[in-house]
DNA sequence: TTGACATATGAGCGACCGCGCATATATAAT
DNA sequence: ATTATATATGCGCGGTCGCTCATATGTCAA
């Protein structure tokens, strides 16, 4: 039987894919690098919205900054995110 | 980019994972066949929790049930669930 | 059929959380 | 300095959802 605080450690991490504005910056930040407005432009998600579910995801070491200029560009910090993610998109939609 | 209706069902699917009761009752059908008090009993869950938890695995297809007698034993649908459960809890616990 | 045990289910409450709104901060250009 | 643009953040509301409590249903034994 696994240890509870490894089984709540997981659960931290699904809550945050358990979000659907959550996730579709997620997948968007698969794809690449973006900056704020550009991921407010191409969700449509308000700005105000992906600034907060980007501290977030900020907080719990999912991505990661850059700054350019004004712009601050997101991307994933490593690639267990990515794995996760496809993973994931895989099962819940092949059958 | 990803249909945003795919990624809707990515989502449902994270849900399913993202509370720590669930999340423990999967992980200990990822051991094998268990009957509800057994699940009660070994995880400190109140039997109605675990019933209206397994009800809702049940109904999003997470979940097969046999009866013996009294007893109505729980195990998982599929290996999907398995694979997607044991990558989470790699990812969440080795960093 | 009555009682004991196993499981399911409906109702209602409380906590959590994502959002919008307003505003703050940061950078650059004029 | 002022203004425009880009991003961040505090607050409060409303919806969601897991829990408890009570009760229902199902199965078996006596």
């Amino acid at each position: 039987m696994k240890p509870v605080n490894e089984i709540d450690k997981t659960v931290t991490l699904f809550k945050l894919f358990s979000d659907p504005t959550r996730l579709k910056i997620i997948a968007m930040l698969v794809e690449g690098e973006y900056c704020v407005h550009e991921i407010h432009d191409t969700l449509n998600i308000s700005q105000s919205s992906v600034s907060h579910q980007l501290a977030m995801l900020r907080e719990r070491n999912v991505v990661k900054t850059r700054r350019e200029g004004k712009l601050i560009f997101y991307s994933l910090k490593d690639e267990h995110v990515k794995e996760l993610f496809e993973t994931a998109y895989a099962h819940a939609n092949e059958c």
